[in-house]
DNA sequence: AAGAAAATAACACGACTGTGCGATAATGGC
DNA sequence: GCCATTATCGCACAGTCGTGTTATTTTCTT
């Protein structure tokens, strides 16, 4: 019987590659060859695991959902609901070196999947993941009384704050927005949509 | 004396095509040939009004923003402030075919300014020039006693208006947000923080 | 040990890219 | 008409891309 290499494994590895390659010198130079290089192998074995850039390039974005996913699913919240909230957002957003490699390869989807459709369909559910994680945020505050008075319906405060999470990363990933301007803004944001504090009480009060 | 051609006419006459291009087959398939291809020329024709592809590229971009700019400052407010604001915010959102290009241009530059230093600058005046946009919108609301209370400075709204108008665009581009809805959130946003509207009112005084 | 099968390597192909170069065509002043 | 100057064209170059194909190495079962 042959050698026999967990295929998983390997997939997991090239995975990895491609969000060095990413890091170090960007999306565009994804390749077949650069990320071979980078796993220290031949183009010819990255072929035996992804016949295609496309199929490389969707693992690699289905890998970082699930990443990401996995880490919310192991917060362990010990402070406020509100700070619960804060860090589920900040879980999903370019605020070190490890999560902006994430957000730029969910980011590059963006353009990727206008051309290819499985692409498109892979960031399709991101998309509608991203927008449920921001639903069930807002309704959880909501549930909870938390959440300051509004005139919208939770499901139009949640697309807005996935609006404002996805603005906010493409900023930071553009190198606009110092990462501490965007926790800022979030900290910022999440403070007028929610009461528990001084000056939302103050503002409803008046 | 030899023909002469003026080379600004021609340097607009490509970046339409540039449109066009990216219009119909995505920005990833803007290159020397495809352009050149789409204006009816050779590239070498080309190669006399832009010698690098980044140049291309850059002139198209700028072209974007004067073009928007240009838009933006005939705008004739008819009705209220509240619109006048909405108005002007549109003009830079794909809400139609030719602003949905525009958004795409405007949006590829966030990839291609990570590489190269140039077009980052052309880039970061773009960035720079749509804050100081809201900026003004803001202030222009506050300074008329149309904005709602808030517990944070007109910067730090300005900065989320901005980031929000970039994540609906964004999302829009992607495919992911219909143009309608796009629209009904930046309207539900504005209703928000402006005074002037029964709902509003009616958040504050509760 | 032997051999089958999987893993890997190495290379070839065609198509594309940006860019440069030389030849040709067109134009306007003399 | 002549000629300098510009515009335009077409092609060549070197590089990279994705993707196949073929050959070699490695490994496990019998």
């Amino acid at each position: 019987m042959p050698k026999i290499v967990d295929h998983e494994a390997r997939r997991l590895e090239l995975a990895d590659a491609v969000g060095r390659v990413i890091a170090r010198e960007g999306v565009n130079e994804v390749s077949i060859r650069s990320v071979a290089a980078e796993a220290g192998w031949s183009s010819g074995a990255l072929r035996h695991y992804f016949t295609t850039r496309a199929e490389l390039l969707a693992f690699a974005c289905e890998q970082v959902v699930q990443r990401v996913t996995t880490r919310i699913a192991g917060l362990r919240h010990t402070g406020t609901v509100h700070q619960a909230v804060r860090d589920t957002l900040l879980e999903t957003m370019p605020i070190d070196a490890q999560r902006h490699t994430e957000a730029a390869i969910a980011f590059a989807f963006l353009a990727l999947g206008l051309s290819d459709p499985h692409l498109a369909e892979v960031q399709r559910t991101h998309f509608d993941g991203m927008y449920g994680l921001c639903l069930q945020l807002i309704e959880g505050l909501d549930s909870e009384g938390l959440l300051a008075p509004h005139t919208t319906s939770t499901e139009l405060l949640a697309r807005r704050l996935h609006a404002l999470v996805d603005g906010l990363s493409i900023q930071r990933l553009a190198g606009h927005l110092p990462p501490e301007s965007m926790i800022t803004q979030l900290d910022a944001y999440l403070a007028e949509i929610t009461l528990g504090t001084d000056e939302t009480r103050d503002l409803v009060r008046r």
